[in-house]
DNA sequence: TATAAACTCTCCAGTAAGTGGAGTGTAAAG
DNA sequence: CTTTACACTCCACTTACTGGAGAGTTTATA
């Protein structure tokens, strides 16, 4: 099948498939009088395969190790497991990271008048302002995470 | 004073201090007879206040408006609110994706044994396998978030 | 059959936010 | 006076694509 089909068929653009080509990762055939790339029901099967994968937040390289076990009928199923397994902790520690984030702005948004006066503790905080928050009153963190 | 300082005192590294000034997120001076950049106090500032909101996931392009609205007196809190307001909630998208990924793998991860034998769920979900797990034990999904 | 639309190709450039290195010049210390 | 540390510019590379120009091919319509 034409790029067009295969790039529809695996929920890419036409432009990724055309990468995912030039770096090798999937290799279809060409056809030496027109250029055109041919893809086969298998090369198709390798864009799903890769689609779901970089959904799933693996990189282009790891993709290709994915594929590789993927076409080795007497790989173990080790590398693989070990591979999502650490992909997790990835997004443990991006989530940590993000919810300590998301705590900190959301206590400075909450703190800041946004209002048409200049002062604000936002900029303060970016600025290192020594003047913290004068008034007392206490500030309430929407904390949804 | 020189680069090494300035990037010393703003916790980033000396590439990367150059590189804001070349593309004009601070405006040090220049030295004419040696070429060396002059950070004043100020550049300075400007440097922590861009590292600060790096950290806090601004952008580039957005630590430039921050910045403008730093230096603007008589600027209104309006501004820097609805940028953070909007950096918290992608933010809140951001998490949500993240734990829906985390959610999927780690189902995946729970069902592949993980040992010599090249049956294996992640590869069969990744391909769209049509056999899926056989037995009918009951699968933990730790999540933790 | 002619033509227009839709599809494909290659090549070049750009994105974000830097990082790494080569080659060269300057400043401070021993 | 020489070594070391620091500074400079310029170029290439990174990730995973995306956009566009200019040209060829295939399919559908007039």
């Amino acid at each position: 099948m034409n790029i067009g089909k295969a790039a529809k068929l695996s929920n890419l653009t036409v432009k990724t498939v055309r990468y995912y080509a030039d770096i090798g990762l999937v290799k279809p055939l060409k056809n030496c009088s027109t250029g055109y790339r041919d893809f086969s029901d298998d090369d198709l099967a390798q864009l799903q395969f890769v689609a779901k994968a970089r959904k799933f937040n693996f990189s282009i390289q790891e993709c290709g190790e994915l594929l590789s076990l993927y076409s080795d009928k007497n790989r173990s199923s080790k590398e693989v497991k070990a591979l999502t397994l650490e992909k997790i902790s990835e997004i443990d520690a991006k989530l940590i990271e993000l919810k300590d984030l998301r705590h900190q702005l959301s206590f400075l948004a909450n703190n800041c008048q946004g209002n048409d006066r200049p002062e604000c503790p936002i900029l303060d905080e970016l600025s290192n302002a020594k003047a913290k928050f004068g008034n007392k009153k206490k500030f309430h963190d929407d904390n949804k995470f």
